[in-house]
DNA sequence: ATGAAAGCGCTAACAT
DNA sequence: ATGTTAGCGCTTTCAT
């Protein structure tokens, strides 16, 4: 039973109101009286009751405010699951999570729903940032006014924030780059099909999968990338054109989105058996083509967890003032294949 | 803003006690009154408030105890971590957690611990069972006196427990098989250093192994299996005697504990580099020989999470009534590699 | 600057 | 069987 913010009034000769207003640096208290109560609180090893505090504070309910680019991208869909499952342990400490869904990455778009969340008041974001100074600009001046910043899933240089969570996207590729080896037996002859090249992270992917290739197994190399923009009919139509073109080549990577209509363009040409195909993460159609034997791996990233917590975290920073000890949280990347996912 | 229990008492036209008895079962209710409050409960859609609830209950303390097969086998470090983390947020809800570690799988001496821990009094029990009849009985025996019991890592039959948390043990197996598949290019001629064959899940294990090779790997087979305890020194005797013996091997699998002495014989016979190795979960010997390279992959289970787990939802269990929907609860297994790790 | 007191939503001891 | 009340540890008015 540690001790209790009574017990520190008592032994102080001071009342729970000025204990309390000591402890959280709140004003109006005597500058010598604030010392003591500091000290006996540590050396006794007092640590406040989350619990308590939380209902004490439960009249005016904190907000914690989500943007996410979800739509129509299923990889999101454990992120929001772990998003909504740290909003249910929340709830009852009065802390409320309000999530806004978008499509796509555009700046203007993401600035607004940034704005309408600030608008009904708010003192926390979680946000998968677009590459733009924009957005940057705007959230280090939400950090500006006390609100605490976390971004997931997507880093964004230059922003304030508490932590970016989500994974080492050199890692990634790195990782990709040895499974490549392993399963092709060091020769890969390899078309990738990308994101965007404006996305810092999709870049990294690519250069670390290159570089392990490159050190590991100089029999193989890249041969082609394209860029699908996480949609599956350019993705169809590309990854179609680069098969043609490169019949050389005997191993695909699906670095993001538009494994659909890759995989489409894939079996129209009879290729299905005849390549190493391997993804990133666990849409459906993924787990469904692994299950087939069709891919031969993928990389997850641990959705859930990221949802999960970058939410935590502000928690935490809002109702315990208490800061990760790092900057970056990067989460676990996982290889998954037939028999383990 | 959801309603309170004073709500509820002022809509059925009663006290906030006979509310509190209704929707908790208590005795001492009016059988057509407390029809009447849970029916308001239900229509207003009422969630007990669970900080409230663990503030007002927090006089006697609630305690978790753990029974644990830490002593000596670094793999329990990570669930231990995991332990303490749930321990350490649930604190301030008035619960307490009391772990007791053990060496080894002496069923006695793991009696004796359930015994001392039931003696001092307690609410739930985490624990890795012991394969007995005496566990499986005195498991039952708590069960039926109110206490909430999960088993994990190692399951155990006849128990019933709240749930069972840990991997498939044949899903791993399989796993394993699938990887050396790939890295041997599925001409694996495999020695195995398992634990021992009294364990259900390591037996598991193994076939899972085998049944992939078979069916995927024709020209893979397991030429020997050793049972080394979990202990370095036998597995270095052992691994010796089975290195010199067959000659024909190629590939190396630790299905436990043991890693460091079996690398070592490998080392002196001059093999680290000409032996494809395997390896399970993530202890520091592991990540070292992966990160050189000695060790290709190693198949992981969720230590961290077998151990929050299990304390998250015994606390679930406790405070909020609330039974997870499955009683088997799988933790992910995930593939390591070098780059990954 | 400090103290006193009310109250967050719930439980539990005590009355009736 | 039901109502009343004190209190869990903390925050936050309102006095002083």
């Amino acid at each position: 039973m540690p001790g209790s913010i009574k017990e520190i009034a008592r032994i102080a000769n001071v009342s729970r109101g000025t204990v309390d207003r000591a402890l959280n640096g709140r004003p109006g208290v005597n500058k010598e009286v604030a010392k003591r109560v500091k000290e006996i609180a540590k050396s006794m090893g007092y640590k406040p009751n989350v619990v308590a505090k939380a209902l004490a504070t439960h009249r005016k309910p904190t907000i914690i405010g989500v943007v996410i680019n979800s739509e129509g991208n299923p990889f999101f869909d454990d992120v929001l699951a772990g998003i909504n499952a740290a909003k249910d342990e929340i709830f009852d400490f009065g802390v409320n999570v309000v999530v806004k869904r978008m499509k796509g990455y555009d700046p203007t778009q993401q600035l607004d729903l940034i704005r309408s969340l600030a608008e009904e008041g708010l003192d926390a974001l979680a946000i998968t940032p677009v590459s733009d100074s924009l957005i940057r600009d705007e959230l280090n001046s939400l950090v500006a006014d006390g609100v605490k910043v976390v971004c997931f899933n997507l880093d964004l240089a230059g922003v304030h924030y508490i932590a970016y969570v989500g994974c080492d996207y050199f890692k990634s590729g790195e990782t990709l780059g040895g499974m490549i080896g392993f399963v092709t037996g060091g020769k890969a002859l390899l078309g990738v099909i990308a994101c965007t090249n404006n996305l810092e992270g999709h870049r990294k992917r690519i250069e670390g999968c290159r570089s392990v290739l490159k050190r590991e197994y100089p029999e193989s190399r890249i041969v082609d990338i394209i860029e699908a923009e996480d949609n599956d009919e350019i993705a169809y139509e590309k990854t179609m054109k680069m098969l043609l073109e490169h019949q050389e080549m005997n191993a695909l990577c699906f670095n993001a989105g538009g494994t659909s209509g890759g995989l489409r363009a894939v079996r129209e040409l009879g290729l299905e058996n005849k390549f190493k195909i391997f993804t990133f993460d666990m849409t459906p159609v993924v787990i469904d083509s692994i299950k087939k034997g069709i891919v031969q791996s993928t990389i997850c990233q641990q959705p859930f967890e990221q949802g999960y917590q970058s939410i935590k975290i502000l928690f935490d920073a809002l109702m315990n003032n208490h800061l990760p000890e790092v900057d970056h949280i990067y989460t676990e990347l996982n290889v998954k294949i037939r028999y383990n996912i």
